[in-house]
DNA sequence: ACGAATAATTAGGTATACCTAAAACATTAG
DNA sequence: CTAATGTTTTAGGTATACCTAATTATTCGT
């Protein structure tokens, strides 16, 4: 017996699936595949088999699955997974903000405590933040009743035209990536040129400084924009 | 796998275990039986031979284990285990001064999270509180180095005089207990008067309250005193 | 539309941490 | 100093969450 809520079904695992499919499936609510899934988590395809027929044979009912036809959440499902999205984005915030941590080594503590932490944390942090809508990477942080506002912006990647943008957030998985992006200002609300670009170079200058910066296809993507208005 | 910190033998059980036994084993350090690890941790006797004998063939050398006659710390383990036990008090003190936990409910909290926070977030919350010595119950925290000064109170069981005493710390172990005490006044350093005592009735009175406070024998065991200077 | 390539599942196995029931050991009372 | 009692260990079994290797489905190109 692993489980220490004992008796009801979140584990520490189950959540990071939840979390998975919530991500992979996203805006769109599109089936996720095995394979991704097993990508995202670290584990093998057949572990990630395993786990989703235990879950859409439990009576939790997180998750909507057909063999060989990829996995969806339910409403259940996507409730929860937004509730640990929640507690992480929060901690992340907490950490920064309360705690002065660098915004890199932020991700990786929050990723372990998001399982653990009580409601009454989750109230009294958010609280004492000032019931924050942002987490210091840009993300927006779901409600208390699971809503969030869909963010209009769009991937550095996905941008077609030259000009000046507002950086929105900055994905908070690669955490080299994060320190370097923040050595160079680019961090949420910082106003970037997109000087050129080509297909696996990215080059972007920082509004009111000389400093230019390359990014990698794969490092352009971590970054998300929107129009100067 | 269940393991959070992989590679590395430093389960949330084998802590458990290791605290069990530092508790247990007291200031004179005597061997602890499986019977009242068992006890104390609630899981049968049977678990708790598995549990040491694998303990004391690991390669992290906590425990020393003799089939039949007990277990005792090495010094790694009680290392490990004054750090588990630093964690839970400085998250007590967090969660008590920073988030304003009614003290009741911190020990719950701080029992789950003292496994899964790292070096940084130790520290962090260390410096954020000025380094406390105490936690809210009066229990002293153990430095970083592991020392931590034999406390010379005594508890209000082990009273034979009447007079006025300080409240030196009260066990956090029984939140309803904690709620009454703390209800009456009797909180770390309140001066108190044994009014009167028989083996399974203590009567305290708090100095300048005219109210008192009727204690069982159990319960009077959970507060520990000195006397008034 | 069919065979090759890719994706997903099944089968069988590992480790952890717990359980119960039965057996072995230790202690204490007579 | 032995028998009864209580404690501790052994033996055998459960559930979780993972793994690899083998098998079966699906998809895609020609």
């Amino acid at each position: 017996m692993s489980p220490r809520r004992q008796g009801n079904p979140n584990t520490e695992s189950v959540d990071n699936y939840l979390k998975a499919i919530l991500v992979l499936s996203g805006p769109e609510e599109r089936r996720v595949s095995s394979t991704s899934l097993a990508d995202r988590l670290g584990v093998a395809p057949a572990s990630v088999t395993n786990m989703l027929q235990k879950l859409a044979s439990s009576p939790s009912q997180f998750v909507e699955y057909e063999r060989h036809r990829g996995v969806l959440l339910s409403a259940a499902g996507k409730r929860r997974a937004l509730e640990v999205l929640r507690h992480h984005r929060l901690i992340e915030t907490f950490l920064y903000e309360v705690l002065a941590y660098p915004l890199e080594e932020v991700h990786e503590e929050a990723e372990r405590l998001e399982h653990f932490i009580s409601e009454r944390f989750e109230e009294r942090i958010a609280a004492k933040l000032g019931h924050p809508k942002f987490d210091p990477h840009g993300h927006c942080i779901p409600a208390m009743d699971g809503k969030m506002p869909k963010q209009i912006s769009k991937s550095l990647t996905d941008l077609h035209e030259r000009g000046t943008f507002i950086v929105e957030s900055v994905s908070d998985q690669d955490a080299l990536l994060l320190k370097r992006l923040r050595a160079h200002g680019i961090t949420p609300g910082a106003r970037v040129q997109v000087t050129s670009r080509s297909p696996d170079d990215f080059v972007l200058r920082i509004r009111n400084t000389s400093r230019s910066l390359h990014l990698s296809r794969d490092h352009a993507a971590a970054v998300q924009i929107r129009s100067a208005q």
